[in-house]
DNA sequence: TTTTGTGATATTGTCTGACAATCAGACAAA
DNA sequence: TTTGTCTGATTGTCAGACAATATCACAAAA
């Protein structure tokens, strides 16, 4: 894992296309920019005040990310995602956080292994205590520590391109009011299945419970999205 | 399936920036441009008499498929990548192509599924018939089909971009002197095994056949890397 | 000799304005 | 109704400029 660096400091106020980027992305992921919408250069540019230069470069990044697709001469459109590609992201998702899991029984470090635990039992316990905030902030910690530790920096940033491809609909999956009660219970157990395959450093055992709980948790994400009214094309 | 497209035209001579990535991402996997090189954006306008801004936004696109490295005020670094990132790409790979196997033998047609049975038995014919550039050849069909069959966009770009980060130690794999005899003969038993996965439908069966193939030819690989000398890290 | 300033240079970051190429839609003509 | 043509909107690409920052050599100081 990372050699932690050494008094840091928290330099670069981020170069300003990065900033750019980051504006565009959570617009999008909001909803402020609606699927199939079209994204005019100079619209953009008025409305956040850089140069045509930088905003492309933006727009590139954001396209190779999937968030945007970019027809030649006619610019950049939100990209719109039929259910099954949503289908088909949840299941990628699923895979790599399954290796993720795998690599991070095989490789991480015992401190990092420990914090995992830490943040599983946290989770759990906030569960269990009727928290749900804090179960669903230890779990996401409990995540993010199995990805950084399984050591790649390739995988860790597909799974955050891919996140945030995903976010608009994990908002659904969370908040929902159809939302089956089980649910929770469930994954909650799915965390401790996780977990324990860990601790035992079952490197097998822990990608399939981690990609069996992932599935889940889309399934349950896909049926509401089946019951739930599309969200809408908007005016192209 | 899309769809195919009844006579359509081969337009587009590619957007000029589409070029100059394709050109940059070429020099890059054949090591024209070594890993750890530093690409000044002078040098490379004036090399390929583009203008800056349009390299810059070549750059971006080559940086967000994992080829270069951009520091700030510094420039952009051919990527070096580590042994245990080359294995972990390779693992990623294995997991994805397997989930491509799996969406395969859920959702693919008829003819396609054909189509893949034909590319099949074409390279396992070919290997019998002791012609490896042709079974080489039907076994890259088998997978495009494959691929592609899965049905998912989002999951053909990452497999894409995945391989072109890879192309360069696939090299090596196919033509060490050193290669270990019985691979090949393995690698067409894996293909037979995929292959008899598909034809039934078996979803679960014709990922982890997939999975453990590309695990055989990653090991194979990461043996042959361990004996040989490391791709030097060149001038910086 | 080793450390610490200091400045010159190279390079990226960002902006501006320009013009060509291409597409979408309107409107006229057949 | 179909086809041709024009016009405006938008992207594609370029050149040149200046500021911000990192690098490196070299001088000054300890």
């Amino acid at each position: 894992m990372p050699d932690k660096p050494f008094l840091e400091i928290a330099k670069r106020a981020a170069p300003l296309r990065q900033q750019v980027e980051n504006v565009l992305r959570e617009a999008i992921v909001d909803g402020q920019l609606q699927p199939g919408q079209r994204l005019t250069e100079r619209e953009l540019t008025d409305r956040m005040g850089v140069s045509r230069t930088l905003l492309r470069e933006a727009l590139r990044h954001l396209e190779s990310e999937g968030l945007i697709t970019v027809i030649a001469n006619r610019g950049a459109v939100v990209r719109e995602l039929t259910t099954a590609e949503v289908q088909a992201l949840y299941d990628i998702r699923a895979v790599l956080e399954g290796l993720a899991a795998r690599l991070f029984a095989l490789h991480a470090d015992e401190p990092t292994l420990k914090l995992a635990g830490k943040a599983a039992a946290d989770s759990i316990a906030a569960y269990k205590a009727a928290d749900p905030q804090q179960a669903l902030e230890a779990k996401n910690r409990f995540y993010a520590i199995l990805v950084t530790g399984a050591g790649s920096e390739s995988l860790s940033s597909m799974l955050a391109t891919l996140h945030t491809r995903i976010r608009q609909w994990r908002a659904i999956g969370m908040t929902h009011p159809r939302r089956s009660p089980g649910r929770a219970q469930e994954a909650t157990g799915g965390l401790s299945a996780i977990w324990s395959a860990l601790r035992k450093r079952d490197a097998a055992a822990a990608e399939s419970a981690t990609r069996d709980e992932a599935r889940r948790g889309a399934a349950e994400l896909m049926r509401l999205l089946a019951a739930a009214p599309a969200r809408s094309a908007a005016r192209r």
